[in-house]
DNA sequence: GCCTGTGAAGCTATTCACAGCT
DNA sequence: AGCTGTGAATAGCTTCACAGGC
C-alpha cells in the first residue's frame, strides 16, 4: 500500500472538485492555491498538500491548470467506474436524499430504494424503484451495490446495517441518530443531524456568553 | 476563559446524552465507561476523558450514576435555557429537517421557517410558520433566534448567511454544498451530503481493491 | 480486582518556512 | 517576484498506563 490518504483530505478534494467545475464553466484556465483556498475556506498550504495526493501538477507563477486539475481529481475519485448505491428507508429524509442526488452525479447513482411500508413499495420515486425490505440482500448482490445509505428509524438501523454487511457492502452512510457497529473493513460515515445541531447551539451560546464580558 | 472544549468532544457528549436517556428509561442505574464506550463506538479512555469536561463524577467499581450523569450533560448543554432556531429554505431537505426536529428537543426548537416561494409562505408545517424571505432579519431579532439552518440552493446560500450574520446569528448549520464565508465569531457547521457520499464511495472502492491482492 | 481520573506518550493533521523553478 | 512542493515544526486529538479508591 502506498501512503494512505486521510478521510479529511478526500472530503476536501471533493469540495475542490466541485469548485473547479464552476471555475471551468466560467472559462477560468489557471488558478493559484491561494484562490482555491479562499473559496474553499481553508489555508493555501492545506490546498497544496491536498493536491499532492493527486500528483499536484502546478507550475510556479501560473498556478494550476483548471481543466487538468479537475480531471486529475475526478480520476482520483474513479469517476469512470460506476458505484451503485442503495437507499434504505423512504421517510422524509430518505425522499429528500433521493430527490437531492437524482441525476446529479452520474458515476454515483442510487439504483435501488427499500422500505417496509407496502404503500411505498413498487413505486418509482425520482427514477428509482422501491423494493420491499426483505429483498434487500438479494438486490444488493444482483445489482452489485457497494454503498448503502441508511435512513430508517433508530430501532431498525443496526439490523439494516448488519444485513448490508452480510451481503458484502463496502461503505455505509448512516442518517439514523445512533452509533452503528460495523466490522473495520466497512467504511462508516455517521451523519448525525441532531448531534450537529446540538454542537452548533452549544458553541453559539458560548459565543454569546463570551461577548458579555 | 477556562480550558476550551473541542467540538469533537461536544459532539460525543451529545451522543452519550442520548444513549444515557435510553439507559435511564430502561431503569439502568449505573454504567461503566467501558459499556458506554461500546454502544457509542469509541474507546473507554475516550469516554472518561470526555466526561471529565462535565466534571465526571464516576465512582470506582460502581461506575457512573446514569441519572446524575445524564443531568450533568444536559446542564452542560444548557437545556434549561432555550435556543431558538430558524430554518431557511423549505425544499425537500428543509421539510425533512423540520419534520425530523418537530417536538424532539424542547430546548432546541425551530421557531420560524423562511422561503422565497410564495406558495409556501404563511403555511404552517409541523407547527412552524413559514415567513417570506424578506422578513428574515426582522424575525430573527424579534424572536431572539441565535441559530440558523441553511437549506437553500447553492446560489442563495452565501447571501442568506450574510443576512443571518448581519442580524446577529451566533451559529449556522449549512446544508448547501458550498463552503460559506462567515466571521470567526460565528460557529459554522458544514453538512455536505454530496462530499460525505463521495468520501464513502472512495473508501468503499479502496477496500474492494485491497481485497483483490 | 476492577474501576475512575489523569499525566504522559503517541499519533494525526495542519501550518510554517524555504529551496527550487519560471 | 511570486508561486509550488515539501521537510520540519507545531498544534490538536486519542490512547496508554498507572496511581488512587472502593
Amino acid at each position: 500500500m502506498p501512503n494512505r490518504i486521510s478521510d479529511k483530505t478526500v472530503a476536501r478534494l471533493s469540495i475542490y472538485s466541485r469548485l473547479l467545475g464552476g471555475f471551468r464553466q466560467q472559462g477560468k484556465e489557471t488558478i493559484h492555491s491561494h484562490d482555491l483556498a479562499l473559496v474553499a475556506g481553508v489555508t493555501p498550504a492545506q490546498v497544496r498538500r491536498d493536491l499532492m495526493s493527486v500528483g499536484g501538477m502546478g507550475s510556479p507563477s501560473k498556478g494550476y491548470d483548471v481543466t487538468e486539475l479537475s480531471e486529475s481529481i475526478e480520476a482520483f475519485f474513479g469517476s469512470q467506474q460506476r458505484v451503485n448505491v442503495a437507499l434504505i428507508g423512504l421517510g422524509n429524509i430518505g425522499r429528500a436524499i433521493l430527490a437531492y442526488f437524482h441525476g446529479r452525479r452520474p458515476h454515483l447513482a442510487i439504483v435501488a430504494a427499500f422500505d417496509i411500508d407496502s404503500h411505498r413499495v413498487d413505486c418509482v420515486h425520482n427514477g428509482c424503484r422501491c423494493y420491499p425490505m426483505h429483498a434487500l440482500g438479494e438486490i444488493i448482490e444482483q445489482q452489485k451495490i457497494s454503498v448503502g445509505i441508511i435512513a430508517v428509524p433508530v430501532s431498525a438501523a443496526q439490523e439494516v446495517a448488519d444485513t448490508l454487511v452480510a451481503h458484502g457492502i463496502e461503505g455505509i452512510m448512516n442518517f439514523a441518530p445512533v452509533p452503528l457497529r460495523v466490522p473495520p473493513n466497512v467504511y462508516l460515515e455517521q451523519v448525525d443531524i441532531t448531534t450537529s445541531l446540538e454542537t452548533v447551539a452549544y458553541f453559539a451560546r458560548q459565543h454569546t456568553q463570551e461577548e458579555r464580558r
